[in-house]
RNA sequence: CGGGAUGUAGCUCAGCUUGGCUAGAGCGCUACGUUCGGGACGUAGAGGUCGCAGGUUCAAAUCCUGUCAUCCCGACCA
C-alpha cells in the first residue's frame, strides 16, 4: 500500500480560518453524515441538493481527489478537463436526452437573435467520445484511458441525506478507448484495481459487487459499495465466499424442479374476493400467508404480453425477466393489455385460462397449495397445485434475491446489506462510439467502432460515506489519509506566553516536516476546545498545557484513544512523525 | 410526481388549540468582571417584516385561502 498522501500546504490557525462548529443538531439533518458534516463545519446547504464545502470539508474533498489522481495516474490514465456546459445536440445523438429525461438539466439561452439549447453534464460519455472521434483514427493510438475530476449535474427528483445525494456533486470519471475486448478487459482490470487501492487508502470499508451489465453481459460491471445502514442500495453478499452483487443483478442459487402431476387432486375452488386486488388485501380476507399466493404480473416483453408468476411475498426483477424472455425491453403492461389477457381488471390475474404465455419462478413450483387470481373480477382460486392445475415445463429465476437465499457460488446463505454506491466500473462496448461515429482503422485498414469503458467515483459521496461510517457519539473519526488535518494542536491557555511559545514551536516544526496541522489558538476554555476537537475528528491531538509544561511534557493521543501519552516536549514532533508514518504503513 | 410533517433570533425550540399587553427561553454573539485540564458564572446589551401574499376581524405569530421553501416515506435514479 502506498504510504504517501499529498499534503495540502496551507497550515492554519483556527482563529484565522473559518470552521463554524455547532453544538446542536440542525433539525433538517437526519443521517449521521449530514448531522456531523454540518456540526463540524464541513458543509452548509445553499438549497436542497446543493452544498457549499467549507474550508475544513473542502480539504477532505481535496485529499480524496488527490488520492484518486495518484491512483489514476499510477494506473496509466491521463487527466484532462471537459466542460460542464454542453450542447443538447450531443445528448440527442446518443438518445440520452430522452433516457435521462428530467434528470438532465437543460435550458435555453438567448445569444443575439438565436436561441441556444444547453445541458449541464450529468456525465461525459458524449463529450469525450466526440473528442476522441475527432482525434483517433488508427489502432496505433490506443489503448488510452482519460479521466477528469469535475462537477456533475443531475436534477435529482429527491435530493436527500445531505451530501450523499445531491443535484450537483464532484465526480471522477474515466473513459477507456481500445481496439479489442482484450484491451477493454485490461483497462477495466486496471481501473478495478485502482479503485480498490483508492478506497483502501481512503480508509473505507467497501464491497465490490456485480452490477447490471447491460449489452455486453458477463462480468461487465461492478459497483463499489460502502456498507452503511442508511445506504439507499441493497447489496446481496455472501459471508462465506465473498460473492457480492447488487439486488438488480444478484443471482440466487436456487435450482429448477418441476413438480410431478398429482393424480386425483381435489379440484381448485373459486372464492369471492370483492374489491381485494392486492396480495395484502386478499391474504387478510382469506387469512392466508403471502407465501401461499402466486403473484401473476403481466409484462410486455418487446411489446408482447407475457405473464410472470412469482410467490406472493417476492418481488419481480426486470433484468432477469428480460433475460428469461430474451427480450430487449420489458415493462409492466398497461391496464388495457391486462384486461385483454386476463379478462379482468388489474389485481385478479392468474395462470389458469390466461390468454398469453407465462413464465414460472422456481419458488412457485414448490408451493403445495396455492391461491391465484381467477382472471375474473373479485375472484381468486384456492387449492391450486402448481404443475397439476396449470402446466409447468420449466422454471426460472425471475425475482430479486432475498436474505437467506442460497449463494449462487457456494450455496451458503446470502445476506442483504444496505450500501452507498461510491464507484462504478462499466464495460460500455461500442454503444457511444457507434452513435457518435468514433471509429479507427486496424492494421488491415478495416474500420471498427472504438471499444469503450467508463469508470466513475463520486468524490464528494466518498467524503460523506467516510463520515457516515467513521464516527462515534462525540464526532467524526477521520481516517488519517483523508482527514482535513493530520494533527490538531491545542494550547490550553493562549494567554500563557510559555504555553504559546512551546505550541508555536511545535506548530512550526510540524509544518517544516510536512505534517498538516491545525492549531486551536482560540481563547477558549479547555473543555470547549476538546469538545470541538472530538467533533471535527482530526486523527492526532497534541495538547500543550501549563501542567504538562511544568513537567516538561506534551500530551499526544489518537482521536480513537481515551488516554493520552505523555511525551517530553523536545521529542513531541519526532514522536508524532513516527506515529503517522506507522499508521500510514498499515 | 403521490403521501406525511415543519417554517417564530445565527442554532434548538416554546407561544398557535381558545385572536388581545412591549413575541419568549436555552445555546451562540457584544462589553465588563470573576473564572480557566472535557462545551464556566455574573451583570449589562445587540439581535425578529413570526417564510411570503391575500383574506376575515376593532385587533392576526395565532383563524381562512393561496403560494414558496425545507425535511421524511414512496415512485424515479446513465
Amino acid at each position: 500500500m502506498p504510504t504517501r498522501v499529498a499534503q495540502i500546504r496551507f497550515p492554519m490557525r483556527w482563529s484565522q480560518t473559518f470552521i463554524p462548529t455547532m453544538k446542536e443538531v440542525p433539525a433538517e439533518a437526519e443521517v449521521p453524515s449530514h448531522q456531523l458534516m454540518l456540526r463540524a463545519g464541513l458543509i452548509r446547504q445553499l438549497m436542497a441538493g446543493a452544498y457549499t464545502y467549507l474550508p475544513l470539508g473542502y480539504r477532505s474533498v481535496r485529499k480524496v481527489s488527490e488520492i484518486v489522481r495518484e491512483e489514476m495516474d499510477r494506473a496509466g490514465a491521463i487527466e484532462l478537463f471537459m466542460p460542464a456546459l454542453q450542447p443538447i445536440e450531443i445528448f440527442e445523438r446518443t438518445g440520452r436526452k430522452e433516457a435521462f429525461g428530467n434528470v438532465l438539466f437543460n435550458f435555453e439561452v438567448k445569444r443575439g437573435d438565436r436561441k441556444l439549447h444547453f445541458a449541464l453534464g450529468p456525465t461525459h460519455e458524449e463529450v469525450i467520445t466526440d473528442l476522441m472521434a475527432r482525434h483517433i483514427s488508427s489502432y496505433r493510438q490506443m489503448p488510452i484511458t482519460l479521466y477528469q475530476i469535475q462537477t456533475k449535474f443531475r436534477n435529482e427528483e429527491r435530493p436527500r441525506f445531505g451530501v450523499l445525494r445531491t443535484s450537483e456533486f464532484i465526480m471522477k470519471d474515466a473513459y477507456s478507448f481500445g481496439t479489442s475486448l482484450q484491451q477493454l478487459n485490461e483497462a477495466y482490470d486496471a481501473m478495478y484495481k485502482a479503485y480498490c487501492r483508492i478506497f483502501e487508502r481512503c480508509g473505507l470499508r467497501y464491497l465490490p459487487v456485480e452490477a447490471e451489465s447491460g449489452p455486453i453481459g458477463g462480468d461487465a460491471s461492478h459497483e463499489f459499495m460502502v456498507p452503511a445502514s442508511n445506504g439507499e442500495d441493497f447489496v446481496v453478499h455472501c459471508p462465506a465466499c465473498g460473492y457480492g452483487a447488487n439486488q438488480e443483478r444478484a443471482d440466487t442459487g436456487r435450482s429448477s424442479a418441476i413438480p410431478p402431476k398429482v393424480e386425483n387432486a381435489a379440484a381448485p375452488v373459486q372464492v369471492a374476493t370483492p374489491n381485494a386486488g392486492s396480495i395484502d388485501q386478499v391474504s387478510k380476507m382469506l387469512k392466508a400467508d403471502a407465501t401461499s399466493f402466486v403473484k401473476t404480473l403481466i409484462y410486455k416483453a418487446d411489446g408482447k404480453a407475457v405473464a410472470i408468476l412469482l410467490r406472493g411475498d417476492h418481488t419481480a426483477n426486470e433484468g432477469k425477466i428480460r433475460r428469461a424472455t430474451k427480450a430487449t425491453t420489458v415493462e409492466l403492461a398497461d391496464e388495457e393489455t391486462i384486461k385483454k389477457v386476463t379478462g379482468a381488471p388489474v389485481g385478479f390475474a392468474g395462470p389458469i385460462g390466461i390468454q398469453c404465455p407465462y413464465l414460472v419462478d422456481h419458488d412457485v413450483a414448490a408451493i403445495k397449495s396455492a391461491i391465484i387470481g381467477a382472471n375474473a373480477k373479485d375472484a381468486h382460486i384456492t387449492g391450486v397445485i402448481p404443475g397439476t392445475h396449470f402446466e409447468i415445463t420449466e422454471t426460472f429465476d425471475l425475482r430479486n434475491a432475498e436474505s437467506g437465499d442460497a449463494c449462487p457460488k457456494c450455496k451458503a446463505k446470502l445476506e442483504i446489506v444496505h450500501g452507498i454506491e461510491v464507484g462504478h466500473v462499466f464495460k460500455l462496448g461500442t454503444k457511444y462510439s457507434v452513435s457518435m461515429d468514433a471509429k479507427f482503422v486496424d492494421a488491415q485498414e478495416q474500420s471498427h467502432p472504438i471499444i469503450m469503458g467508463c469508470y466513475g467515483i463520486g468524490v464528494t459521496r466518498v467524503v460523506a460515506s467516510i463520515v457516515e461510517t467513521c464516527h462515534d457519539e462525540n464526532g467524526i473519526i477521520w481516517p488519517i489519509n483523508v482527514a482535513p488535518y493530520t494533527v490538531q494542536l491545542i494550547p490550553l491557555n493562549v494567554t500563557d506566553p510559555e504555553v504559546m511559545k512551546v505550541a508555536n514551536r511545535i506548530y512550526d516544526e510540524l509544518n517544516a516536516v510536512g505534517i498538516d496541522v491545525l492549531i486551536d489558538d482560540r481563547d477558549q476554555r479547555p473543555g470547549f476546545k476538546f469538545k470541538d476537537a472530538d467533533l471535527i475528528g482530526i486523527p492526532l491531538r497534541i495538547t500543550v498545557g501549563g501542567k504538562g509544561l511544568a513537567e516538561g511534557i506534551t500530551e499526544v493521543k489518537w482521536r480513537t484513544e481515551s488516554e493520552s501519552r505523555r511525551i517530553s516536549i523536545g521529542d513531541t514532533v519526532g514522536f508524532v512523525k513516527d506515529l503517522i508514518a506507522e499508521k500510514r504503513m498499515v
